[in-house]
DNA sequence: TTGATATATGATTACATAGTCATATATCAA
DNA sequence: TTGATATATGACTATGTAATCATATATCAA
């Protein structure tokens, strides 16, 4: 298989999981350290640094060091673009099943 | 945590696997059916079977049945613009890399 | 130098996932 | 009805993932 098509399914693996999910929503407003991040999602310090570098290392947030802190930064505007569309989806879906469920109510 | 980022890490990870982004690619023409799609993608039967069935749960592919075959298709639009803008991520991340090697090199 | 704070990471556990092989089911033509 | 073709699925295996706890490392201020 071809590595282009790994490297696609690792950025798209790197937002399709919701702890990452709401780290990147909380990061909208722009960068912010962990120590601003963890408590914000609700999540253990070790649980959101392991994501927190797992999408640094997948080239989706950058990651700065000012004295002791580690400020992290959504890196490319697609991924609010990705993350927009995908909620389209969700959204349309539920529209589509909510439209099969009257149909079936209506006989 | 709430369940609307549930089923929208359930979307994204609907996508980012190697295996169904080629069935998506592939499904870029249109619709089709089964015996099509795995030689296409030169993947198993079964295996193919079971990511078309999991990417129809999730609502991003259509069935529709004809006889003996089993035609899906994409369902809604945004997913081609969602893999278009990580495809744009991939190539942007690409650029960034060669550049930091570069800066490198020149010390 | 010590202590406090911020972040990262090793070890572990429970669970999810992708793929394979064999086989079941459905449809149709002969 | 039989046989051929299309699709789905059960059972299994190997691997990946997320979370937790404890602890290591780094930075700075006192």
């Amino acid at each position: 298989m071809s590595s282009a098509t790994h490297y696609l399914a690792d950025v798209l693996k790197s937002l399709a999981q919701p702890t990452r999910l709401k780290i990147v929503d909380f990061l909208r407003a722009g960068e912010r350290c962990v120590c601003e991040i963890f408590p914000a999602i609700n999540e253990e310090q070790s649980n959101t640094s392991r994501h927190l570098s797992y999408m640094q290392t997948h080239g989706i947030l950058s990651r700065r060091k000012e004295g002791v802190k580690i400020y992290y930064a959504v890196k490319h505007p697609e991924v609010f673009e990705i993350i927009d569309r995908a909620e389209g989806i969700v959204k349309h879906e539920i529209e589509f099943r909510s439209g099969l469920i009257k149909e079936a109510k209506r006989g």
